[in-house]
RNA sequence: GCGGCUGUAGCUCAGUUGGAUAGAGCGGGGGCUUCCUAAGCCCUAGGUCGGGGGUUCGAAUCCUCCCAGCCGCACCA
């Protein structure tokens, strides 16, 4: 809401500006650093200082003089080094919010966006690494429903690819298994093949002769047919099953599994291919050390200067094709630019829908999005270059333009963490270490969840000792569910997570659980107040009446960071920078916990100063609420 | 070599389009519980914003040159 009145007010400036000199000029306003020198801060007679050779306190103060404004701006004054400063109406502002809410969608109707997040190779267990993006993705997708976009989830399921391959040679030949003893082995699946996968990766380095089993149990992955290809797709299922299993803990669900062995058998390549050799954006290599392959050029194009090897080769010169040419066959499919679609199964006992390769039955239209939203870390984003530059090539330089690839980067060991899981990091003590599923080098993602409920269980019980059972279950869930993707949202996308164990853990200061503390105890205040026979809230009409000296600066400041939730979403969306809404949830939780302390409601026997802490802690509990409402962050009754 | 990211308090990090006294958490020191949960609050110490030069009324922020670290630049994904 507050947006709205920027705007209204930059106007008036303009204008009033126009008039007394005849200058456009555009100001936005900021917040000043404390509540003593007003709301909103304009720094308009800075830009003008220079043109008009004036100071800028003679020219704010003309502006002001005079200056009409709308009715809730209750008081102009020039600050500082002259800022135009104003004052506005607290009751009428904290009312609105209550009245209207403090989020809305945007105006008017919102194309299609596909978020495709996940993305995990189903050849062993999820970890932290895989969190991180799976996180991202999908408080980006909460944040773009929550403005009114459709949005698709997709999550990518590579089942022909070599990570695949090396499993079922680890279960096949160097375990010596068949269909059925892969079937029977226990749960959890996903974390006996992250053993076995370290082990035939050692394995298969050992005797060079042994990547011929390799090579073969990636052809019959290929070609969807075989014993090698039946033991795949027992993998691909029970690991999918566990992957699935793991994010539903942090309430992460997908609208469609896309299968890669899928993208293959209905040859949407060969569709993707005929648009690339006719537009011109590949072509046959005769010669050279590309000889036999089909090549796309990126020389000539800024994006790609002074790369050592201008031509990306698209298809190999045995005919079989790269990953960035599979790549560019799906992102038109997304676009809804392929003319080829996939076809659909519902997967009763994961409640999803995924791709098959044999007709199936009615369900709903996917694909064909008006933009395509990317979850994939930042060392990819060559290869997201090319497969744009792909779509681009082939005459789709507006869809090219909303294929958007949202990167971030990578999770590593801190060097405690490392110590802690035993793994070396080249002697240097304070150097953090790179994750690695080759290597078995990495924290599970459901490792990490259960030391997470396992410290929040004991936090319960030692404040609430006669919790038990499935209430405790569920309380201890969902903290740590809430620790965990508050970890993984606050830190900025440009910032590499060097996890460590005792900071994950950590329930104080900057964390999930502080958050959901802050919401806890405006559940227990009315509680209270209404056990106490008080009223549990001030009503949006009691608000705007209330006398404007009730709010103290602290109150208030609590309010005005509620109003700008609006413009902050809407920048984290925008930007795809989703750590903008962790922070604003803090900056709203510390704001709060200081007040609590400060402005008792209980036992405050004035009704006008209960009324209008009353009136903030339900405006705080609507911000709050809204932002781990995105950030996907359960709230418990009690902790 | 080329491209991307990073360098801010002991540690981990925020810092909106250049603005008012550079902030937070952890850790350190000190305090707060007959009163809405101490997963909390308050006070305190701690800074050459990697370095030099420049633009500007004003620079952590923009330009330029250095220095250091990480990532990427396959007929792998």
């Amino acid at each position: 809401m507050l947006k709205r009145l920027k705007d209204e007010l930059a106007q008036c400036l303009s204008e009033r500006v126009k008039s007394l000199w005849g200058i456009s000029a555009a100001s936005l306003p900021e917040i000043p650093p404390r509540r003593e020198l007003g709301d909103l801060a304009f720094p308009i007679a800075l830009q003008l200082a220079r043109e008009l050779k004036r100071s800028p306190r003679a020219i704010a103060e003309e502006v002001a003089e005079g200056l009409e404004l709308p009715d809730w701006v209750l008081e102009v004054r020039v600050e500082g080094p002259g800022f135009l400063n104003l004052f506005l109406d607290r009751s009428r502002i904290a009312a609105s919010l209550l009245e209207n809410g403090v989020l809305q969608p945007l105006d008017g109707e919102l194309a299609k966006t596909i978020v495709e997040h996940t993305n995990i190779n189903p050849n062993k267990a999820a970890h932290i690494g895989h969190l991180r993006n799976a996180v991202l993705g999908d408080v980006l997708a909460k944040t773009l429903r929550r403005l009114g976009h459709p949005v698709e989830i997709q999550n990518y399921i590579d089942d022909t690819g070599v990570q695949l391959a090396d499993v079922v040679v680890g279960l096949m030949d160097l375990r010596g298994l068949d269909l059925e003893a892969v079937e029977g082995i226990p749960e959890p699946f996903d974390y006996h093949c992250w053993d076995l996968y370290s082990e035939v990766r050692r394995w298969l380095d050992h005797d060079p002769d042994r990547q011929e089993l390799r090579r073969l149990t990636l052809h019959e992955l290929e070609a969807g047919s075989g014993l090698r290809a039946d033991i795949g797709q027992v993998v691909v299922r029970r690991i999918l099953r566990c992957h699935l299993a793991t994010m539903r803990r942090l309430g992460i669900r997908y609208d469609l599994l896309t299968h890669e062995n899928a993208i293959l058998k209905l040859a949407f390549f060969d569709n993707a291919f005929a648009n690339l050799e006719s537009s011109g954006a590949i072509h046959f290599e005769k010669e050279g050390k590309n000889a036999g392959c089909w090549v796309m050029p990126l020389a000539g194009s800024a994006e790609f200067a002074g790369l050592e090897d201008p031509d990306k080769i698209i298809v190999r010169s045995d005919g079989t094709v790269t990953y960035v040419g599979k790549d560019i066959a799906y992102q038109l499919w997304k676009l809804g630019l392929l003319g080829l679609d996939f076809h659909y199964r519902y997967w009763e006992e994961e409640k999803v829908w995924q791709t098959v390769v044999e007709n199936g039955p009615e369900h709903p239209t996917f694909g064909s999005a008006a933009r395509v939203v990317n979850v994939i870390d930042a060392r990819q984003s060559y290869l997201q270059k090319i497969v744009r530059a792909g779509v681009e090539k082939i005459g789709y330089a507006a869809e090219a333009e909303r294929s958007i690839h949202f990167a971030y980067e990578m999770v590593t060991l801190s060097a405690a963490a490392a110590e802690q899981l035993g793994v070396s990091n080249d002697g240097d003590e304070a150097k953090s270490v790179e994750m690695s599923g080759r290597k078995g080098i990495g924290v599970k993602a459901d490792d990490l969840l259960d030391q997470l409920e396992s410290k929040s269980r004991q936090e319960i019980t030692s404040r609430n000792r006669e919790l038990q059972g499935q209430e405790l279950d569920q309380l201890a869930s969902q903290i740590a569910t809430a620790a965990l993707r508050f970890l993984m949202t606050k830190a900025t996308t440009t910032r590499i997570i060097a996890f460590d164990f005792d900071e994950a853990l950590n329930f104080e200061g900057e964390s999930g659980p502080y958050l959901l503390y802050s919401l806890v105890r405006v559940k227990n205040i009315r509680k209270k107040l209404a056990a106490a026979g008080r009223e549990t809230e001030t009503s949006a009409a009691a608000t705007q009446t209330l006398a404007a000296d009730l709010w103290s600066d602290d109150l208030w400041d609590l309010v005005l960071t509620v109003a700008q939730l609006q413009e902050r979403v809407e920048v984290a969306a925008s930007t795809l920078e989703l750590s903008l809404l962790a922070r604003t949830a803090l900056e709203l939780a510390q704001g709060f916990n200081a007040v609590y302390h400060r402005h008792p409601i209980l036992h405050e026997d004035d009704a006008g100063l209960r009324a209008v802490r009353l009136a903030t802690t339900q405006i705080f509990e609507l911000g709050l609420e809204a932002l781990t409402d995105l950030l996907g962050m359960p709230i418990p009754d009690r902790m």
